[in-house]
DNA sequence: CAGCATCCGCTTTGATACTG
DNA sequence: CAGTATCAAAGCGGATGCTG
C-alpha cells in the first residue's frame, strides 16, 4: 500500500481511505446498508471491476468493511461496514457539506441515482413543527421514487412510492435537489420545468435554512 | 481534471480535493498560515515538484487557495487559503479524528514535524481548571520546540521555546504524542525513554479524556 | 534561491474480455 | 454473482534543467 510516510493522523487516514473510489464505496454502504458486489458496482458507474475488487480487499484489511456470507435463501456474500467504518460517517458528512455548493456548477451529464436525494434531505431539511401531523413528500427523479417523511421531529428518506403524499416533487435532479436544499425557489423551479403537486407550504415546514 | 461524473456532493468534493497531496497542502496552510512554495514542499516530503505545482494550480482554480505577491522586503509569492479553503478545516479535522487511532500502529520511519503536536493537543487536551493560573508546557520533539499554553480555559499550541515552563516533555514523537493524547501513562513513557521535567500533575489538568 | 517545466521509468487506472 | 486476466492510457515519483 502506498503511504505518505508521515506521523500525522490526517496522512494516516488518507493512506487508508484516500485512494480513488474508497470513500464512495463507504458512501454506498452508509446510505444503502449491506450490499452485494454487483450492487456496489452499479452504484459506482465508471469503476473498473478489478479496481473495485482491490478496494474492497484493502478496506477489509484495514477494518473498514467486512464480508459476510448471507444466510439462505440469498446465498451470496454481503459487504458490511464495521463499527470502525461507520465512524467514517462524520468524514463523509463533512466532505459532502463542503462539496454541496459545487453541485450548482454541474452542467449535466453527471450520473444521478434517486437514492442521493437522501443527502440534501439529511443536510438541509428539518422538521420545524415537530408537534405537527406526519408529513410525506414523494420525490420522483432519477430511477425510482423516494419518500421524504417527517414525523416526531425527525426527517427520514426511504425508497418507494407512498399512498397519499402531502406533496409530490418531480423533475430533473438539479431542480429537485435545488428545491429541497432551498437554493431554488419553488416558483422559479416550476417555471423551469419542475412539477409540483400539493400545498406549497408543506415544504416550508422542513426548510429552516431556506432563507 | 478527472471527475467521478456523479451528481453527488461527496463525489464533487472528492473531484476537487480528493487527489493525492491536495488535502495535505491544505493541512500545511491551515496549520502554518500563508506559505511559500518551498515551505510547502519541505512540509511534504516525497512530493514531486511538478506535481506540487500542478496541485497548487488546481487548488487555485477551484478557489481553495490564492497566490499573493508578498510585500517587500519578502519579495516572493505566498500561498493563502481562501475563505472557501478555510472551510476545509472541518473536513481535515474529521479525517484526522478518524485517523488518530492509526498512529499507534506506526512502526517508525515516518517523517515527523514538531508542528504536528498541534493535532493531539487540539484533540485531546482541555483545561479542566479554567480558573487556575496560566500553564505552559514545553514540548521538545522533532525539529523545533513547541509550547502548549493553557489560559482562560483554552489550550493553544505555538512554536518556540518558553522562559519558565511548568513542565517539559522531550523524546521521540510516539512517546510525546502518546502522553499528550493520554494513551501512554507518564510512568510508562519515562521508562521507555521520555524525559519529563516538572510537576506530573500539571499534565493531568489538561487531560479530561485520559481515563 | 524561488518557482516552476521537462523527461523518464514505474505504478495505477479504466475498459474489456473471460472464468468458476 | 463475484470476481481474475490483460492491456493501453493516464498519473505518479525522482532527477534534472531552466528562468527570474
Amino acid at each position: 500500500m502506498r503511504t505518505y510516510g508521515q506521523y500525522c493522523p490526517l496522512a494516516k487516514a488518507l493512506d487508508v481511505i484516500g485512494d480513488r473510489w474508497s470513500l464512495l464505496i463507504v458512501r454506498e454502504l452508509l446510505g444503502r446498508g449491506p450490499l452485494r458486489y454487483t450492487d456496489i458496482r452499479n452504484g459506482l458507474p465508471g469503476v473498473a471491476t478489478n479496481l473495485l475488487a482491490d478496494r474492497l480487499r484493502e478496506l477489509e484489511e484495514v477494518g473498514v468493511i467486512r464480508r459476510e456470507a448471507a444466510p439462505p435463501p440469498i446465498a451470496t456474500t454481503l459487504f458490511h461496514l464495521t463499527p470502525r467504518g461507520e465512524e467514517l460517517r462524520s468524514v463523509v458528512r463533512a466532505l459532502a457539506d463542503w462539496g454541496a455548493p459545487l453541485l450548482g456548477e454541474s452542467v449535466g451529464g453527471d450520473v444521478f441515482r434517486s437514492d442521493w436525494v437522501r443527502y440534501p434531505a439529511a443536510l438541509y431539511l428539518k422538521d420545524t413543527t415537530p408537534d405537527g401531523p406526519p408529513l410525506t413528500i414523494e420525490v420522483r427523479t432519477g430511477d425510482e421514487p423516494m419518500v421524504i417523511e417527517a414525523a416526531d421531529g425527525t426527517v427520514r428518506t426511504r425508497p418507494g412510492p407512498t399512498q397519499h403524499p402531502d406533496a409530490v416533487l418531480a423533475g430533473p435532479p438539479k431542480l429537485v435537489i435545488g428545491v429541497i436544499a432551498g437554493k431554488v425557489s419553488l416558483s422559479d423551479a416550476t417555471a423551469r420545468g419542475l412539477h409540483y403537486e400539493g400545498d406549497p407550504t408543506v415544504l416550508g415546514r422542513l426548510q429552516p435554512h431556506a432563507l
